[in-house]
DNA sequence: TGACAAAGCGGAGACACTCTCCGTATATTC
DNA sequence: GAATATACGGAGAGTGTCTCCGCTTTGTCA
């Protein structure tokens, strides 16, 4: 059952662990720049390496995007480790949610995948969402129980209007603080 | 307002007009099924005409499109004109966002390109947009003088909140009362 | 009614992008 | 320094957008 990860799996050899490395640090900068629907021809082509030695190492766009979110989302996971002992938990919910919405716009087109990936298993994204599932469900429950926010909102709502606001600022080029006002209306809403 | 047909601009020729008419028909039909992002040379291949007659009459995508919301739109007029008058104004503004919303769900994706619009002057959907806005500006102000909502909030808030749910609704999947929730959340953190 | 210009047609094809296949090259192992 | 597993990369198939231009149809006017 096991078999994916831990066993065999031999260590890739040197010149195509330097070719992934290469990749994905070109794929980092592209889609920081040009957004997530950059050419990955493209990204190949600035790599170095044809575009066989791309799809090989990453069979389509959103596995490419999943290991360019990884040290991203890495460290959104440190932040909602953070917030989990704050201790006003109503203000550690509305961080929460900044954050998220923040971490959504840093490459262009993001949130579409991500939402994506929230009503879709299979796709490379969903592990890292469901952890962020995750960690709002335990931020949401304290802050519920501080009395701060009412007992019928869900994980799922809140990363949906998170991830929604993301949307609209990536899109119409709205700015941060446009985000946070609407989100502080809509918390203003859950209590 | 009708300046675009009566002066200059000769009507269409009779086989032109059938077939502009006709493409709008399979378009509406197709973007309907598939959402706005279909194949446009399939739906001139399906309206019976080449690719170069379907990109005469509508230059590109959102030509298409706009054209093929022009009837849609107009009943979210007639709507808001009679919100206009109805004597609870909090609730009237609720059933104009919930309409918006709703009309962002007929094509798959349109969320998307109504987003740009509001931000680009030059999108052939922008007048239909600013329409949009007008009508959200009276809602608004009605609801406003009656107390119901709060005086720093604005109608491009408003838009870019329904707008933004049935993106979400759109993406993932969930449901017109998940909409109308996740809406009357907001709607409450508006007083 | 028939001829002529204007209007319109449609499909070939240029261009862009995704993704695969497979002959060739390189790293690793013994 | 072979032998073998591993990886490379580019040609090209498939799909989509959009344009160009030779040919066809329509409307008009004598």
């Amino acid at each position: 059952m096991n078999s994916d990860v831990s066993l065999a799996k031999r260590p890739l050899r040197a010149d195509a662990q330097r070719n992934y490395d290469r990749i994905l640090e070109v794929a980092l900068e592209v889609f920081t720049q040009s957004g997530i629907q950059a050419s990955l021809d493209d990204i190949a082509c600035q790599a170095g390496v044809g575009p066989g030695t791309l799809y090989r190492h990453f069979p389509n766009r959103e596995c490419l995007l999943a290991a360019a979110l990884d040290e991203s989302w890495r460290g959104l996971a440190r932040t909602s480790d953070d917030l989990m002992t704050a201790t006003d938990a109503g203000r550690a919910l509305r961080s929460w949610l900044i954050e998220i919405s923040h971490h959504m716009g840093v490459y262009g087109g993001l949130p579409d995948s991500v939402a994506k990936a929230f009503s879709d298993d299979q796709s490379p994204l969903a592990p890292r969402c469901s952890l962020l599932g995750k960690s709002t469900s335990g931020l949401l429950a304290r802050a519920q129980d501080a009395g701060a926010v009412r007992q019928d909102v869900t994980a799922d709502d809140l990363l949906t209007i998170a991830n929604s606001l993301a949307w609209a600022t990536d899109k119409n080029g709205s700015s941060q603080d446009d985000v946070a006002r609407l989100l502080d209306i809509f918390l203003a809403g859950l209590r």
